[in-house]
DNA sequence: TTAATTATACTCAATATGAGCATAATAAAG
DNA sequence: CTTTATTATGCTCATATTGAGTATAATTAA
């Protein structure tokens, strides 16, 4: 049709491969190697007369790099405009073009801390366990209510994502809300992409390399949703675990306080967990064990849990 | 990293652009250039160096291409294993290969009747407005039954996908059933991949070029989804409507029928529409015009509906 | 022995859901 | 002009679900 344009390119797989340990959810990066130190996902090309389809390639390259058992695979989106770099920018060859699909993979582990980045580092607006997080008021709704002035459409998607003035939170829009930090030139890689001539001075959360930080919002994003109608949860904890632990897990991801009564009740009623006799040992009175009921190959279409956030959402 | 391989890639934006015609789901098909004569979806090339971003090449060629107003427009999954033909099969040029990225989009009219194809002549199995499709117990799910045999795994999925014996019908697993079936060399797409050796006798619904059925089933699988949580319904009405209207086309998508007065509950406790003041002149008792009330900036972030179902689902 | 800590059982009002009946307003048929 | 069919809309009501507690039990650490 049109020979003035290429259409051949090169295919990246990116994945968040993302595991709790302790309290904090943390996803896996690779050393930085950019002249910003900034770090990355963990990334593969796609060969597509080796790998039959993306997830077989992709769960390859991951065994082989990272010897992780990851049970759960979910592709995310696929984004075109890897680098989002402007026009002039420095492209390093005419004709290299890369297309990335991001995934998500849930890991039970996370061995060798220091390779795992916790989530919150990279977006600490988006952890409300312990209240509304400074950083919102203190630095990014008044940065962004300038950016809007009086731009109505504007002023309408800051309150859609960050709820100002008078809508409440929604844990999900996480990657609405780094959109439009994004384009208000209110994060690092903004400036890095030329969008924004001056750097900014304050820090927004630990930036990463081309658009992973994007990649990474996609699947918090995408995994809060998906907690709330299917038990993925159960990816990411050992085959025996008290409810307390189930449900600090879910807080972690979903950057939320739960009621705790009302969290068992949801687990109990969905019938998603059998007790295994066994007791923990731990500070207060002992815990009884529990065990994931279903097996692997039907857990994606079970129940899944409502999440009992209760009405104190918005502060 | 492995020189015996090729990396590169074309990248085809396929698009199911729906539309409701009448008490019928369509979607835009092109004429049919194959020997087999099956339609298929309309796709273009993208071209990373003239579209920014995939959306924005993929918005540009259909309004060459089709002149249609798609205001929505979603990215659907991205698919390594276009034609899923097999290694011996012809593959046209070595080093061509394809992925495909599936769109949906929404229009809210559907001009030159005969390029809209229905959807449930490729799913006759989903439309369950008439009570149970008789092409289920005739002809898939024994099928079905045999080919899973005594495989554990199979049984489960077919239990899961299709709700035999005692599970119930999930509206939402559409794509779950096609591939099932796909596998199974229930359907033609199936042959034609090299999947099966002989040709099926029972045509299980009208097929489609390459991997179009299944970026439909994708398709229809998301729009059921998001139908319940986000009120997309409105991509699909006129300006002004009645509440009969509304109902008509989400059980046209969701191929179910509804309780009508909870269906409106939902609309009112949501406040999605609101009054025009004029009527409607049909047969019966008049109808009030309803537009919706949010514009299309933060549409895709509302309340959506809660389908009243009803428990009668299990047949 | 006491205090702190964690687990679990149970209650209760408010709201949402599924299912239905009753009535209203029109066009077409007789 | 009356009846009948048809569609719209208002209202009820039992049951289920949710949000938000209180009360009590079983531990460890001081």
């Amino acid at each position: 049709m049109d020979k003035n344009h290429t259409a051949s390119v090169l295919i990246d797989l990116s994945a968040a491969i993302v595991s709790v340990r302790g309290d904090q959810p943390v996803c896996l990066t690779v050393p930085d190697v950019s002249e910003y130190k900034t770090p990355g996902l963990p990334f593969g090309p796609f060969y597509p007369d080796r790998h039959r389809t993306m997830e077989i390639g992709l769960r390859q390259w991951v065994i082989e790099q990272t010897a992780l058992d990851i049970g759960y695979v979910e592709q995310l989106y696929t984004f075109g405009d890897r680098g989002r770099r402007s026009e002039g920018a420095d492209n390093k060859k005419e004709n290299e073009h890369i297309v990335s699909v991001g995934y998500l993979a849930l890991s039970k582990q996370c061995p060798q801390p220091n390779q795992w980045s916790e989530w919150y580092k990279h977006f600490p607006w988006e952890d409300w366990r312990e209240g509304r997080p400074n950083i919102l008021n203190q630095q990014i709704i008044p940065y962004l209510e300038a950016w809007a002035g009086s731009d109505e459409l504007r002023r309408l998607r800051l309150q859609q994502a960050f709820g100002v003035p008078d809508k409440t939170w929604n844990d999900e829009f996480v990657l609405d809300r780094y959109e439009l930090m994004y384009e208000a030139g209110l994060v690092w890689e903004a400036c890095a992409d030329g969008r924004q001539k001056e750097k900014i001075s304050v820090q927004n959360g630990i930036a990463m390399q081309l658009d992973h930080r994007r990649i990474l919002a996609t699947a918090i994003s995408r995994l809060r949703a998906k907690l709330k109608y299917r038990p993925v949860v159960f990816e990411l904890m050992p085959s025996a675990f008290t409810l307390t632990h189930v449900q600090k897990t879910t807080e972690a991801i979903l950057g939320a306080v739960l009621h705790k009564q009302n969290f068992r009740r949801q687990l109990a009623k969905n019938e998603l967990v059998e007790p295994t006799g066994k007791m923990s040992k731990a500070r207060g009175r002992p815990a009884e064990l529990f065990k994931f009921k279903h097996d692997e190959s039907q857990s994606t279409n079970l129940a899944g849990l409502r999440i009992p956030f209760g009405k104190s959402r918005n502060f």
